[in-house]
DNA sequence: ACCGCACCCTGAGCGC
DNA sequence: TGCGCTCAGGGTGCGG
């Protein structure tokens, strides 16, 4: 689900929300993975605690809170981050919403997968985040604490450029599309926008990293800024679970070109678009376009 | 050090 | 309708 381009959206939107406020209130939901920080403790450290920023280091979205101390957030696969009057039909499972008449604005109720509600101080309203795979992340970093999921990321996606990620190719024995999906390497690319850089930038996912050469890896770096700006400028893409915090979708899925288009004309020589798995992820692909 | 794989979880969609 | 199967945008930890 969320790539960079989601959760830098989610991160401006949900801001407004939490800067500058103090926790009143959590309620979240027993014990489990998802809590790298038990419920409990989460709960002891947070509350009370006034909000002083909200940043994004690759998929992660890191809260600074006074005192110094920070709280990390990962969406996962189908983590969804929102505002209590947020309505949309992408909060609701499938038999909910075939109960729905047409125009109804559904109005989300906390259910068993809305795994933290956080209640700032103040009108506003709570900030919801839920995950029905539980594959995201929640956890508290006290003043000064390490994190070794933060330092193990590379540059983030925005910022790569074609000469490190050629440098970073020549020491692998990977594809390329493993290489853009390797935190280490760079930071924020998953599987739909791995796959959409690679073919603007004409080379196959398959393709031996090693094998990259200078001036390939320049368009991909290129191809990434493009494919990943643009889709922070329509708002993220809304393929299955993501949901803006306002409850709105994101405008990016319409400008796919390979994603999910298994089959379907190539927008650029029509032949049919190709899909394989590839770095163990499902991969698209223009075998004509690509080379 | 690097690489591929199993695994963490739930739900949707498919063929039968 | 219901069952069983496959698949899903992420990340970690393990053994080879």
């Amino acid at each position: 689900m969320p790539e960079l381009p989601e959760v830098e959206t989610t991160r401006r939107r949900i801001a407004p929300f939490l800067v500058g406020k103090r926790v009143e209130e959590i309620v979240t939901t027993g014990p489990s993975y998802f809590f790298l920080t038990s419920p409990a403790a989460l709960r002891r450290s947070l509350v009370g605690r006034r909000i002083e920023s909200l940043d994004r280091a690759g998929k992660y979205l890191v809260a600074g809170l006074d005192r110094g101390a920070r709280l990390l957030l990962h969406l996962g696969m189908t983590g969804q981050l929102f505002s209590s009057e947020a309505t949309s039909v992408r909060l609701l499972s499938a038999t909910a919403r075939a109960s729905l008449p047409p125009e109804a604005q559904p109005r989300f109720e906390p259910d068993e997968h809305t795994h933290l509600q956080i209640t700032m101080e103040g009108e506003g309203p709570k900030v919801f985040f839920r995950d029905v795979r539980k594959f995201g992340k929640v956890q508290w970093l006290a003043s000064g604490e390490e994190n070794a999921r933060l330092d193990r990321l590379g540059t983030d996606a925005l910022e790569l450029t074609g000469e490190e990620l050629f440098r970073a190719n020549r020491r692998r024995r990977v594809t390329i599309k493993g290489m853009l999906l390797d935190q280490s390497v760079t930071a924020g690319v998953g599987n739909i926008y791995a796959d959409e850089a690679l073919f603007i930038a004409g080379v196959r996912p398959g393709r031996a990293a090693q094998r990259v050469t200078r001036r390939e890896c320049e368009a991909i770096a290129l191809a990434l800024h493009r494919v990943l700006g643009r889709s922070i400028e329509t708002g993220g893409s809304s393929i299955s679970d993501y949901v803006a915090p306002d409850g709105s979708d994101g405008g990016y899925q319409d400008e796919r070109k390979v994603y999910g288009r298994r089959g379907e004309a190539c927008l650029e020589c029509g032949d049919a678009i190709k899909r394989r798995i590839i770095a163990q992820r499902s991969s698209h692909y223009c075998a004509r376009c690509q080379r």
